[in-house]
DNA sequence: TTTAAATTTGTAAACGTTTACATTTCTATG
DNA sequence: CATAGAAATGTAAACGTTTACAAATTTAAA
């Protein structure tokens, strides 16, 4: 493999001359120049990445967590990262947590040991302690997209929806349609998430607002995925009686649910409407079309990761916390209530 | 940041013996050990990747290369391709395509770069031609995942099913079932990709087996995705007559097509059967739920991952071809034609 | 106790860049 | 043409590891 050394011998030229050319070609006067080009092409040279990230101390790449590749609401996050990401010449390293929780010293760790630069965590963090032994109160360049609230006690930065304004929007809207017994799936996330709880205060303070009691019964904790939703909506399925509309944490249970309350005889919306929370790509297609409150994925991925550039490149950042507008998107799995009698 | 000179210094030995407790520390005898140990504990030392990377020559990471995250069925195959890596030290670098085709000669500048050990591409190559100008001739480690033909010509390694045959088997599941009238949406890749047309032949060839006529009207080309499916679907209700029976290129464009057919008032499956190809999660749940052709995603991801050390590596492996067997899920969405009237 | 062998540790070079600083070469002005 | 200043280029150090090789120390056998 040939290195910077062959190009600067073969054009005749010192080392520095050739790290010049192609770093700032116009440092170097044209016919220099042209013979430092033709001897990289004749030697087919590439700059070795690893050494000058090794020299810079950079890596020049930021990790992107989150639970699992192949959710589709991730997918236009982190296309808004990557765009972003490409604009300043960044990879994107992706790491799954297979929903388990990290540690936040993990992070740490991994930022310190040069493995990235900088983490965007779309996934949640653990017992949330800052407190970090082992690695000598490093605070590592982190931001949180999605989460909301553990943010402001962390001082991480954020960028994400208000997820209890949008929980609280999704069920005034199910009561505005004349829904009194309104069901909710909460989304069971690791210990620390904050955004559930959020949607969850939303969905309780709409409700109080109203003056309409909540059904225990009809509030269910199962993972917040397609089997979670699943999973609850045959347990809600066992109760004496049924709430008309469902609230459900995220998508992916909603159409969980969806299927389960549709196989068990059960017309969606016209005997139960079904409210989702993040307008994912198979929401619209599904049968009903999913009613449900998009978030701006990709500006959520975009900010993001501007943020963390700001902070990899020691700017101090100042609202710590970025508030994305929502939207809540009308479409038919919710209808009034009694429209099946 | 501290280096591995400080804590050789506050252990009061040489950084060689550090190095080697490091990476092994069986070599350094247990007192020294213990003062090394404390060392690094006091100083808060971690190893700088970027350092250990450049010296070794070695990235440690590897690229998978896919169209667009977020599409279910890259998932489980990425989290195989994870298991593997994991338990060899290696990280993912992923790279979208955002379904455009890459070049050849990019992939080899990326590991002549050392912006990556090795690649696996889950996407597609474009105007397939090795010749490659700029990187004299260097040959990268890639592994093809569900490409196919391809690989033969390139002789690139490639895991994957038989794509024709299990196209071939849908076929003649639809075919057994009565149906005459078949229609196929035929996915729309990159130039160069195999995949598609593989699936297109296996149609075919089922089809002129049973002496089968194809209706040319009800062959839509479209890209592979849920909108695809949408578009060909809204196309083929444009036809003088409809077949009794769809086989889509994937099930993405199958839940898109299906979603269309419904919307046009037809029942699925009483009145068109819609075959699919994956099986990714969301077809488990669509309504009907889809019938389809089981890719093992999770094994795929294995191989190719072990396949792609063994390139770094520098074997030279045996078989470059590794079929996986694909399985027919029966559910839902396909019927007896005629059923409907 | 001596000595050879085995084990542990140290020394120093190398990996391929970038860059501060020194030196040379060019440009333009008097 | 001489000269000052600007622009281009060269020199050499530094980044933090790993590792061949050399040196020192320990262990075990005689």
């Amino acid at each position: 493999m040939s290195s910077i050394k062959d190009v600067a011998e073969m054009a005749q030229v010192s080392i520095a001359t050739v790290s010049r050319y192609i770093n700032s070609p116009e440092r170097v006067r044209a016919p220099t120049a042209k013979r430092v080009q033709e001897a990289i092409e004749i030697t087919g040279y590439k700059t070795n990445t690893l050494a000058r990230n090794f020299r810079m101390g950079k890596t020049q790449q930021v990790m992107v967590v989150l639970p699992s590749i192949g959710i589709p609401f991730y997918g236009p996050i982190v296309e808004g990262v990557r765009k972003v990401a490409d604009s300043v010449g960044y990879h994107i390293l992706v790491m799954e947590t297979a929903f388990n929780s990290v540690e936040f010293d993990d992070f740490t760790r991994l930022v310190i040991s040069k493995q990235t630069d900088g983490i965007i965590l779309l996934s949640t963090l653990s017992p949330f302690k800052e407190t970090n032994t082992s690695t000598n109160g490093v605070r590592p360049p982190i931001v949180l997209g999605l989460e909301s609230i553990a943010a402001e006690l962390s001082h991480f930065p954020c960028v994400c929806i208000n997820n209890e304004s949008a929980a609280h929007d999704a069920t005034q809207y199910l009561i505005g349609l004349g829904h009194r017994n309104i069901g909710f799936l909460h989304g069971l996330t690791n210990p620390g998430t904050e955004l559930t709880k959020a949607r969850a205060d939303g969905f309780r303070k709409a409700m109080a607002a109203q003056d309409i009691p909540v059904n225990e019964d009809w509030v269910i904790k199962a993972p917040i995925s397609v089997e979670g939703g699943r999973q609850a909506a045959r347990q809600l399925l066992t109760c004496d009686s049924r709430p008309s509309a469902i609230f459900c944490a995220n998508d992916e249970m909603a159409l969980g649910a969806m299927f389960e309350l549709k196989k068990a005889g059960l017309r969606v919306p016209e005997d139960v409407s079904v409210m989702g929370f993040d307008n994912m790509l198979y929401s619209e297609i599904s049968d009903p079309p999913l009613t449900t409150i998009e978030q701006p994925a990709d500006k959520i991925g975009e900010y993001s990761m501007r943020r963390l550039l700001q902070l990899i490149a020691g700017e101090t950042v100042g609202n710590n916390m970025e508030i994305i507008p929502h939207r809540l998107v009308e479409r038919q799995s919710c209808t009034k209530p009694g429209t099946g009698k």
